[in-house]
DNA sequence: TGGATAGGATTAATCGATGAAGCGGATGCG
DNA sequence: CGCATCCGCTTCATCGATTAATCCTATCCA
């Protein structure tokens, strides 16, 4: 241990600047490799720097620099139960990843209390705790997004929001991967009475989902056979919305892969095969879907890619550099597992 | 949107003062509410406060007090294939709900690079920027776990440690929880040939387990035709393990629910029924075993509650508050499934 | 030899909040 | 009536790092 670790005190530029015999100014400017200094300086500063292993204050670099080096991952309370924990685990690995890269620190924010009427997280960046934020999942409604927005904070969203035409995005195109996906059981496997369980429509994906479940369905002129009932993304929602149906479609279209797994579980129950009977496709991909049995075919997302590039993004907004793109779509990729009937292994 | 905002410089407690005509200090006062401050410069101060959308500097307040008002959840890279996002995401769930309870802000630290031999998590204990740390998942051997405990920061670990007699833990009893498990599959349902599939034997939860197993057998005299392999908590290890010996026993007992499901994939490909020929048990309970077909039987270890009673402990000796509690365990919940034959149900 | 120049450091101010110590005026008490 | 007391706020120093402005001292060239 070195003398600093017993004394258990912190290491101070000054502490650093008197072994050197100079000043905490200059041991700055040396720390941070500026021409104003001399390299032999320089050399013994990062000595003697290493030997009491020097940490510099972030608190106090944050107050002088106006930044605090980190940002901002902030997960809407109401999405606690709308989003599972592997999409924001994913998430959260996209962003730590990226972040890392950038010696910028990661700090989650969420809503759980509203003291004082402000969000946590709003409370989060007005503090200045992180210099900007990512946000998910958030709803179509929720006027805390456009706060944040109003307050001119660097701010990323993953998802669609349509109506912020201020905003930058990362997003996929819910609404074709959706249609392609429904066409998918229309075309390849040739389903007519199709279901579509929809997330939650505060949402921009579940609408975007469910109107891309319409558009295939309208362009195979099976509308009248087609139906789609609210679900909130849940297990247990996809179940009890087919537990009464069970016998009535032969296609079911989940906007999510928990859901779709809910409509599984209720068609085994009913004894219907799948995909024999009932063709189903999930949405997501998030790791639930590859090991059920059978495989639930999916629309996969790529939830670590969007939040890697939406923190790149974020990281060139708090750098200044405003300029760049404001929308940016991902593609999905499709993954045709045994619950469609393509993969008939097993 | 207030003024404030719309000049989109940040609000100081200078500008609320000024406002209400006193001083920074007083203003200061009245917001931690003083008995030195009159109720009704108390009440002005708020009013104002509210008004201008005032939100103190964490940077300010860190340094000055000495306390940044965050902990860190720290993540050993090692620790990245090895343990999967389920379980952090149990840890991370729990620790945010009880720091968000103590106005706390929770950053996550990993070893992603290590830039001048500090690992990432040292460099945010050294810098204060966070005030303790939550370390999960720690290889046995792991010298910056050391390292963290030596430098006497507030640390809470979460697993097994018994080499650190100065440590703070929250765990499982890992090995009686195993040799239980191993004994449902002996006594319950007389299997007699058992395979252990271990976790990495690096990490004293793999370890454990694997005595605990071990314990099992030795107690009902089946050593002859136990055998236990090593293994790295990964369903791809399970799988193989159990590729080429898919005959040769009636009972698998896995280290964790990923290996548990590889073994099952791997027995289900050579045509072994489950739980008919092979009975199989897992462990952990973080989400994938209850959804496969059969469902895996499983131990729940109780993550999401291990890492709210750290966080509780953490906030405690953070407070000064050292005297409590030094080595907590938390009670497991077998959860018999169909992989063990328990639950007929499909 | 003297004045200009540049390299290499120092001084001092600053970021925003906070807490100890100080201070003026009104009240209390003998 | 005069001194002690206390309330309510102000003053000032401080936390640690950073940076603009300044200053000192060789060195160089006319």
């Amino acid at each position: 241990m070195s003398p600093a670790k017993r004394a258990n005190r912190r290491v101070t530029l000054q502490d650093v600047a008197d072994r050197v015999g100079i000043t905490a100014a200059a041991c700055s400017m040396a720390l941070r490799d500026s021409d104003r200094i001399s390299p032999t300086t320089k050399e013994q500063v990062r000595a003697v720097a290493a030997e009491l292993g020097y940490v510099g204050s972030s608190a106090a670099r944050a107050l002088r620099r106006q930044r605090a080096g980190a940002v901002a991952l902030i997960v809407p309370t109401t999405s606690k139960h709308v989003f599972g924990h592997s999409y924001f685990m994913h998430v959260l690995s996209g962003v730590t990843s990226v972040a890392n890269d950038h010696d910028t620190q990661v700090l989650i924010a969420t809503n759980a209390d509203e003291a004082r009427g402000l969000t946590a997280y709003e409370r989060v960046m007005r503090s200045h705790s992180a210099d900007g934020a990512i946000l998910t999942s958030a709803a179509i409604e929720d006027e805390t997004v456009d706060r944040l927005l109003a307050s001119g904070l660097p701010l990323v969203l993953i998802g669609n929001f349509p109506q912020l035409a201020a905003a930058i995005t990362v997003s996929v195109d819910d609404r074709t991967a959706s249609r392609e996906a429904t066409e998918h059981l229309i075309v390849v496997h040739g389903r007519r009475r199709l279901l579509h369980l929809t997330g939650p429509l505060d949402h921009q994906t579940g609408v975007d989902r469910r109107d891309g479940f319409h558009d295939a369905v309208a362009a195979h002129g099976l509308e009248e056979e087609a139906v789609s009932l609210e679900g909130d993304f849940s297990e247990e929602a996809g179940r009890q919305l087919v537990e009464g149906r069970a016998d009535t479609f032969d296609g079911i279209v989940a906007a999510n892969d928990d859901m779709a797994f809910g409509a599984l579980t209720a068609l085994r129950e009913r004894g219907r095969d799948v995909p024999g009977e009932v063709a189903l496709i999930g949405f997501d991909d998030f790791g639930l879907s590859r090991v059920t049995t059978p495989a639930i075919s999916t629309v996969a997302v790529p939830a670590e890619e969007m939040a890697a590039v939406a923190t790149e993004r974020l990281l060139e907004l708090i750098d200044g550099r405003a300029a760049g793109w404001t929308r940016r779509r991902m593609d999905v990729t499709f993954r045709f597992r045994a619950s469609c009937g393509c993969d008939q292994k097993l």
